[in-house]
DNA sequence: CCAGATCGTTACGGACCCGTATCATTATCC
DNA sequence: GGATAATGATACGGGTCCGTAACGATCTGG
């Protein structure tokens, strides 16, 4: 039973998520930060700079600066993975977890607001 | 009959979706830039810059500088309101119709593939 | 008319991100 | 061990965006 929705109630919900995330000054994650983000919290560890590359179709340099702002923003941590040093690999936090609760949350809750006309 | 949505559906969704924003290595647009594109094309015109700014909860320099980009991408266009030559109209453009639309169907497709687990 | 308000834009200094190329560290394989 | 490969991080030059402050153009009210 796949998700029903037509474009006219995805594009509001696009739109009023995107107006909450613009209107909340703290959160301004851009697209390759929030696809990452959800990638690590979706998807089953390990996951690595080079992976998230791959997956993304971007190159490693983005990754890393990418892990940078969201460490900063204590949304997830990087630790040496003991077994091969050369990886690293990127972990969930508290926090991160939350923001992403977070967003489902604002998501569904503007999916409510959405009539089916 | 609200759309009804599960949070992990909803964090499904916008992760594939931010994913194939991010391999699409044409349409890149911030957050801001993603909610004044929408507004213009879903919401009754006139829009203006003032307008949007209180809409958005942004100053107005964010706003004519995104119009700059979008205006630059093709996405819509700005005139002089000759009733009141103060103002600024932003009006819709073919392109940008045509790229909200391909937005519409990026998450409707997606939200087919999502199972109602 | 002319002072004041309103609208959108521009200037400026600073921060962030990008892509390419390069680097240091670590593992692999003969 | 030593050459080679692989991983993530860094350097650099360039571009975009931000927030505050100022600006020119236009309307309004006495």
């Amino acid at each position: 039973m796949p998700l029903e929705i037509r474009p006219s109630q995805a594009l509001k919900l696009w739109r009023q998520v995107h107006l909450d995330l613009v209107r909340d000054h703290d959160a301004d994650l851009s697209a390759r930060q929030t696809a990452i983000l959800l990638t690590v919290y979706l998807e089953l560890p390990p996951h690595t700079v080079r992976g998230l590359a791959k997956q993304l179709g971007v190159t490693k340099p983005v990754i890393t600066r990418a892990l940078d702002t969201l460490g900063k923003l204590g949304l997830l941590t990087r630790k040496r993975d003991e077994a091969d040093r050369r990886n690293v690999v990127i972990q969930r936090t508290v926090a991160g977890a939350l923001a992403v609760e977070r967003l489902a949350d604002l998501v569904t809750e503007h999916a409510k607001e959405i009539g089916g006309s």
